[in-house]
DNA sequence: AGTATGTGCTTCGGATTCGAAGCAACTGAG
DNA sequence: CTCAGTTGCTTCGAATCCGAAGCACATACT
């Protein structure tokens, strides 16, 4: 069982390698930095940024979680502490009473503004400062197209519910 | 104080969403794969493979917390859970009464081995099955300069280690 | 040698995390 | 309308994680 698992080749590895270590002292460093800056973790940057970002500086919970990469229950904690730092609010929909639209106070834009230059500034030293203009494009691309590749592939055998995806080898349906 | 933090252009923010992101969703995946293939979190991989990696299977606790990037504490509380499921032994190196050298056992490297097939797969699926041959040449490149140069540079503001605190004002060095 | 510093690891306490289970609101088929 | 299945979110319990503090050995400076 164990025989021969087709080893990637030396570039694979090296390139697995590389976004992972490459990622973690990244988000270390951030880290590191958005404490003091504003005592923020990097989640709840990133639940910030996302929502600076959005058309109405708000989300639903579900969309929060799945863009920030985080698990429910997770990001129901985040909010909370979030609310009671004032720096979110969260109200029910009427549309839909059992959705929760999340959106960004002043005081929320406000902490965004403060930690923002200090975090460019990071990212300029540790990722952007060794690399070019070129690099960085084709990194943008390469990586753009992995993520939306990922994005659109449900998790490997968690899908209970795949409708087609399979050619009807055995079920029907 | 929050005038023009010199914001990011479009390309720089992209690869910085896309290397976050991808990793993030990645590191996801491969921890799902690893949970039901090995019951082991990606961390506790991460340690495996790097010490089977390593020349004589071995490594001190601190090298080993820096390969990883992570937390020396937490390190501790991993090597402790491997070491009671027999996966690595950790002795006391006698050339340095403190340090202590992790070592894989056979039941980790057994282990390692169950679980890398999956891994291999996952890592086919999601990240480079998207990507060309040079993609991934590009991408070991571009992300291994940008470790490297991580790698070197000391934390932002964490004054590595000067002599005196105090910029020779008064000490002449 | 003798003291100050540095290094390697662990312990401690508290914050965060996730999956599973639970609850309420929606949806679609009869 | 009614029931079964979904979907959106929270609660719960247990595992994990990190920084600060502590301890013991090592090294440097005098």
């Amino acid at each position: 069982m164990t025989s021969s698992p087709r080893p990637l080749d030396a570039t694979q590895l090296g390139a697995y390698f590389a976004l992972i270590e490459a990622s973690s002292l990244l988000k270390h460093a951030v880290e590191q930095q958005l404490r003091d800056a504003g005592d923020l973790s990097y989640v709840q940057f990133q639940l910030l940024a996302t929502l600076g970002d959005a058309p109405a500086g708000s989300r639903r919970m579900t969309d929060l979680a799945d863009g920030v990469v985080y698990s429910r229950s997770g990001l129901t904690y985040q909010a909370q502490t979030l609310e009671k730092r004032g720096l979110v609010t969260r109200i029910q929909s009427s549309d839909d009473e059992r959705s929760i639209t999340v959106s960004l106070t002043d005081d929320g834009r406000a902490v965004l503004a403060k930690v923002f230059p200090g975090h460019i500034a990071v990212l300029d030293d540790l990722l952007f400062s060794p690399l070019s203009g070129s690099d960085i494009e084709t990194l943008a691309d390469i990586l753009g197209r992995a993520r939306d590749h990922m994005r659109r592939t449900p998790p490997r055998s968690a899908g209970p519910r795949r409708r087609r995806t399979t050619p009807r080898t055995d079920q029907p349906d």
